[in-house]
DNA sequence: GTGGTCTAGACCACC
DNA sequence: GTGGTCTAGACCACA
């Protein structure tokens, strides 16, 4: 697993998604062990309180379930991931149409900007 | 003038934004003196600081210029406006693009997903 | 008399100056009527009691005197002019002096800093 | 570090020069951690407000740049701290030879001035 | 009246 | 603990 986050921006919720997209991906396989807390926030450069908070979160979406003194495991259940991804998804995007509306460009502005968007 | 703030984000950036975008639509003409910090705190419901930094900042980018003791007046040229407009636009639609990279999003599926996107 | 202000400084002390110089270099004879207030003040794009404010300072140094309903005229002795000027050339010396201490240049680094200015 | 404020003039600037003193001349190691904004105000006995308003000019020009709940951290290049220094150290300077053209010294004369300066 | 600056104190998210 | 943001209120110089 490659961590690419983002400094300028909240770490806990950066882990959380990549988390999320990687069950969604099918890089970890139902029931399977992830690293442990300790490993991500070195792999990840952050601080293992906000690896464990992010689990948490994880967890309580029904997404991570851990079992005590051996780790944190993926949902029996992908789509849980794929549904809550799908969620996040869908507010960024309304969150970008919102800021556009309010520099003054109307959604189908938007959709035309986007369309020829590079780089 | 009408503002339309929202409480849950910075609201110092969203003044300096509303301003550039009437200031881009020709809301205020070149030179023109724009109502004072305590008119748009008042007007907008919001602390005559926020408006004096937003102001500020404005100022430095080239947007307004102002007079002690007399005003802020919008600044000779509309083109700064609109120039820096569209940089944040960029900006923001970048950053769009980004967080859904980070979500497993390629920019054609971005693309894909604004084109059909409503509400 | 050309009217040379900078805007991002305070007025009343620059039109104080600029009358100080024009009578220490000899422009104006000791005891030769100078211009109304509202000339100035149309001539130097100010509010006229900008200048009503400066020559009240100036005739309180003993530079001007005013004779009512009949306008303002120069000292007889223009020494006094000539030692105002010298005065605020020395303390706004001092004062750049001060601040280039700030920024960590001693008074020497500054003396040959200055020395090979241009432009 | 020793704060030597002029309460006669703005803090804010007063700050952020002395931090780019600091740096160009190496108190501050590129990537170096700073004093918290709370600490430098205890120390400088300014408010905080004032400390994160240079801080932020700071980070603007790229001499400084924050982390959240972590502190501010000097930047990889000293370079750009020398630079703005040289920059405002200019600027100074071609004020200080404009007030002194206004007040009729030529710069020849204000070199001679300055060469011949004491105390 | 205006902008410019500062203080004091609060609350938040984050680490 | 940290930075980030905002509010409230004050004082000043200036027009």
């Amino acid at each position: 697993m490659v961590w690419t986050l983002n400094k300028k921006h909240p770490l806990c919720p950066q882990i959380y998604e990549q988390i999320c997209v990687g069950i969604a991906k099918g890089e970890f396989q139902p029931g399977e062990r992830l690293m442990s807390v300790r490993e991500v926030a070195v792999a990840a450069g952050v601080n293992p309180n906000t690896v464990q908070k992010a689990f948490e979160a994880l967890e309580q979406d029904g997404i991570l379930h851990s079992v005590r003194g051996s780790g944190w495991y993926a949902g029996e259940d992908t789509a849980k991931a794929r549904e809550v991804l799908q969620k996040i998804i869908a507010e960024k995007t309304a969150a970008y149409f919102n800021e556009m509306d309010a520099l003054g460009l109307a959604p189908e502005a938007v959709k035309l900007y986007v369309k020829e968007w590079n780089q």
